[in-house]
RNA sequence: GGGGCCUUAGCUCAGCUGGCUAGAGCGCUACGUUGACAUCGUAGAGGUCACUGGUUCGAGUCCAGUAGGCCCCACCA
């Protein structure tokens, strides 16, 4: 690689167009994010969650991508063998509806097509629309490990997905039954629990009399919120305890509108203070009277099809209505026969399907199972044991909660598109072949057998994702290798679906927890607080926030809004300001690199200047530098990483920018000499070094361009590969810190009153200094220079004392070192002493509180010794600036 | 019905194990084109940390309750 690419003067503003997308290209070119196992000596991984093939790249993809990615190149930095396995999900239903509906805009259906045809356009899409978003996350910088880029469709995953269902058969942990499921009538396809989303909808609770067999001029009364499922009623329950009603037990009903007799039953499911107390029971179309039905042998009459229209087994009157309609007839029906006792408002939660948002209908069906609750003990022991950790640490509450509570797993989808389920039926005898491969003949009967036309849900495939992706259910190198993963990150709401599931599988098929941290972050919100989503059309493109202002100042925006555990808020009407924040910090680095540029020192860059040569001002920048290295480590290594980029925020800007380099400039361009020089120069190499290296994991583009610009570095060097910068300790140095501290102080002090007096910023002004402290003492001696050019200072002069009375602005540091700024011209005695009057004030308030605290007892006897020292130590500041302040002020008044 | 979270500056939010004068960014005010950066610099205004009580020498931080907002789970029709 030649120099010619980067190695041009750097233009005055950052842009990151062209520039991204060359390292990104360089990066790739040396295969830098592939790991093999063979060479992996101490592994850190971490599995994607694999978005949908569907999708394209939102916010939320960009938070959680950004988060992975930090902690991957964090750990490569730090010399691990960093793998990040990224792939995509096959997402049966909402892939399935995104082809279902390009069909119908040719005004096609599935059907149309037949299976073998549509499955194949479905794939035809997916080979044209299917990386989009791996693409996209190129865009965004994530090191993934492409070689290993994997679909859960594609042969491996689907091996292991033949596997899994075979060995779980074999266990008894898969059955096949009639039970009453989640069914999309739109869809029309079972799902989950998990995948029905209960929303609370406005209902009616409609009140009906049912008269009773023998004595027809009286009635009971149920209570229900589906008039139209009484078509399938097949009994009528009350509580066994029910003073009011149990009596009637064991009498019949004559069932409106359908002509059927019901039987009057004792069920304790039943609430007698509810209503009437009378529930009707229909146990084909409600999970509570399902299991009623099945504890007194009741018939499951299915009045509707698979679309949600209502079906042969009821009245005449009412076959092929809507659901709705079928309600609203009913209900008109019930009136006229004057069997409708009231309506009554209701408010009750209703499952809506989680791709189309369909109210879902619970429905009677032959479906395949997971038995859960085996799984779950396992997994719930490894939480509980302390082995699985999630951050933010509460929802640890929530998973154990579901795995207390888990309920058995419905795995089968009435789809096309998906993992088609390892079960043939011989025709003839009805034996049930369960295999992973298929079978030529039935074992029993020798005759053809035919698959089950379903195929699996989704998750049935992504809870293997850890070690599926890894090779198994063969024993590779990889899976030996980089099984278990270390860190997973994802959006909370998959914990159920997704993460709850991936710890089962992984106990239950690896022995092993397929991770020991869960990150869980917040989700993206609007300017007005709401969830982005396509359909509120609120969302904010990240490809066009990177197109604007850069994959970096979009990395380091989303990492500092989101603190651990805390959604975060992007004003998706204005970019400019919601980005603004990560944009400008490029731009000031760029800036601050770009400046530093021609005075670095050549030396080996990595190499901490010796302490013995240096001045005062580069022993503080190193041992700040050495503060803010340690405590972005810390951060990342805990998973605060708005914490890593708030530190190293304020670090390169506050510290390294605003004093550093301007108290430095002077000496770098040698007017302190050749030795000062070069003690600035290397440090200034070595901090500079070291910060990019501490942001390359949250921005790594623009850390890695400007890192090539350093002396003695090409091309051909990278960040990726660390080191981590680990100062040693012994860059901390107090002494440095304490004298900087009063530098500093002194500039602003003297900045303030310029300002408050309003003093043209052009004019150089004196300044004489008194009783200096010996850390300003220290300070000014090595420093005169930058403080003189801070402060807009013609001289700096230090005396005994301050000259009494005469006209001029004054002020007292912390450390008792008294300034004074001799400008008889601007400044008004009345307002001079009006100003230290205030002063002395804010002093006594502070000094009285410390007083207060000091005089008592128990505050001296029971605190920590530490931080009684602290107070007497800041009493003694305290005081001895409002001695010289009131001397000051005495002085005024006598001049006067 | 159960569980969890939030309420800190005009706005968006930090503040982890309780301890110096509660922070950041944006916005606002005043001033400034001193050769890194106007995507900038300097200075400044702005907070009874929702409320009430408790624990403690000490509470934004811990506990209880109140009010308001949000989320998750849940088979009372």
């Amino acid at each position: 690689m030649s120099d010619s690419s980067t190695r041009h003067e750097l233009s005055k503003r950052y842009d990151p167009s062209g520039i991204e997308s060359r390292i990104y290209r360089r990066w790739v070119e040396r295969n830098a994010f592939h790991v093999e196992a063979d060479r992996a000596q101490d592994p850190y991984v971490i599995a994607i969650p694999p978005p949908n093939v569907t999708a394209a790249l939102h916010m939320g993809h960009g938070l959680n991508n950004t988060i992975q990615d930090v902690l991957i190149r964090f750990q490569r930095m730090k010399g691990r063998d960093a793998m990040w396995i990224p792939g995509t999900d096959h997402a049966g239903i909402a892939t399935q509806n995104v082809v279902e509906r390009e069909l119908a805009g040719e005004g096609l259906s599935r059907d149309d097509l037949g299976r073998e045809a549509f499955v194949e356009r479905v794939w035809g899409w997916v080979d044209q629309y299917g990386s989009t978003i791996i693409e996209q996350l190129k865009t965004m910088g994530c090191s993934c490990d492409w070689d290993r880029t994997r679909f859960t469709l594609d042969e491996g995953l689907s091996r292991a997905v033949r596997e899994v269902f075979v060995r779980l058969y074999e266990k008894g942990l898969i059955y096949r039954g009639n039970y009453i499921i989640n069914w999309c009538p739109r869809c029309q396809t079972a799902l989950a629990n998990e995948e029905a989303e209960h929303r609370d909808v406005e209902g009616k609770l409609y009140h009906i009399r049912y008269p009773l067999t023998d004595e027809p001029e009286a009635w009971i009364t149920v209570a229900t919120t589906r008039p139209e499922t009484m078509l399938g009623d097949t009994a009528v329950a009350v509580h066994p305890e029910d003073a009011r009603n149990r009596e009637l037990v064991g009498r019949e009903v004559d069932l409106p509108l359908a002509g059927r007799r019901l039987r009057i039953i004792a069920d304790e499911y039943v609430d007698p203070e509810f209503a009437s107390g009378f529930v009707k029971v229909t146990p084909a179309h409600d999970p509570n009277d399902f299991e009623i039905g099945r504890r007194h042998g009741l018939d499951e009459i299915s009045v509707m099809h698979g679309d949600g229209t209502i079906n042969d087994l009821a009245p005449a009157a009412y076959r092929g209505l809507d659901r709705r309609e079928a309600r609203h007839r009913v209900v008109e029906d019930l009136k006229s026969l004057g069997l409708l006792e009231r309506i009554e408002d209701h408010l009750h939660a209703v499952g809506h399907c989680y791709r189309c948002a369909t109210e879902v209908e619970p429905r009677l069906s032959l479906q395949w199972f997971v038995r859960m609750a085996p799984l779950a003990e396992p997994a719930l022991k490894a939480y509980r044991e302390g082995r699985l950790r999630f951050h933010p640490e509460r929802f640890g509450n929530t998973y154990e909660h579901w795995m207390t509570n888990v309920r058995d797993w419905c795995i089968s989808r009435q789809l096309w598109w998906g993992h088609r389920i390892p079960v043939w039926y011989c025709q003839e005898c009805g034996e049930v072949l369960v295999a992973r491969e298929e079978p030529a003949e039935c074992r029993a009967c020798g005759r053809a057998v035919e698959q089950d036309p379903d195929v699996l849900d989704t998750w049935f495939s992504s809870w293997l994702w850890p070690f599926s992706t890894l090779g198994w259910p063969d024993r590779t190198a990889d899976l030996d290798t980089f099984y278990p993963t270390t860190t997973l990150s994802t959006a909370p709401e998959i914990l159920f679906f997704w993460v709850a599931r991936m710890v089962m599988a992984g106990l239950e098929f690896m022995d092993d927890l397929p991770f020991t941290d869960v990150l869980l972050h917040g989700t993206v919100r609007d300017a007005r607080g709401r969830r982005m989503s396509k359909s509120l059309g609120n969302g904010i493109d990240p490809l066009e926030v990177v197109e604007l202002f850069g994959a970096d100042a979009m990395r380091h925006t989303l990492v500092n809004a989101a603190a651990l555990g805390t959604d975060l808020q992007l004003d998706n009407e204005d970019l400019e300001g919601a980005f603004r924040v990560g944009r400008n910090f490029t731009n000031k680095m760029w800036n601050a690199v770009r400046f530093t540029l021609p005075y670095l020192a050549a030396e080996d860059l990595r190499r901490p200047p010796d302490r013995a040569s240096l001045e005062l001002t580069d022993r503080w920048i190193l041992s700040r530098f050495a503060t803010a290295a340690a405590s972005v480590t810390d951060a990342l290594e805990r998973f605060r990483l708005h914490d890593a980029a708030e530190t190293a925020y304020q670090f390169v800007w506050s510290e390294f920018c605003d004093w550093y380099l301007e108290l430095v400039k002077g000496r770098l361009r040698g007017e302190s000499g050749e030795e000062s020089r070069l003690s600035a120069a290397t440090s200034l190499a070595y901090v500079v070094d070291g910060w990019l290296r501490l942001l390359h994991p949250i921005m790594p583009f623009i850390t890695e361009e400007l890192a090539c610009h350093l002396p003695g570095r090409s091309d051909d060097d990278t960040l990726l590969f660390g080191p981590w910068p680990e100062p040693p300790a012994s860059l901390h140095d107090a002494e440095a810190e304490q004298a900087l501290d009063e530098l500093r102080e002194l500039t602003n002090l003297v900045r303030n009153l310029r300002s408050e007096y309003g003093v043209d910023p052009a004019r150089k002004i004196d300044v004489i200094v008194a009783n200096a402290s010996p850390g300003l003492g220290l300070a000014l001696e090595t420093e005169e220079a930058g403080a003189l050019r801070l402060a807009g200072l013609a001289a700096l002069a230090a005396t005994d004392a301050i000259p009494q009375g005469e006209p001029g602005a004054h002020a007292v540091m912390r450390s008792g070192s008294e300034i004074f700024l001799p400008l008889r011209d601007v400044v008004d005695l009345e307002r001079e002493r009006a100003r230290l009057a205030v002063e002395i004030e804010k002093l006594e308030l502070q000094l009285d509180q410390a007083r207060k605290r000091l005089d008592d007892r128990t505050f001296t006897e029971r605190a920590p010794d530490a931080v009684v020292e602290r107070e007497r130590d800041k009493r003694r500041s305290l005081e001895e600036r409002y001695a010289r302040l009131r001397e000051k002020r005495a002085a005024f008044a006598e001049a006067d």
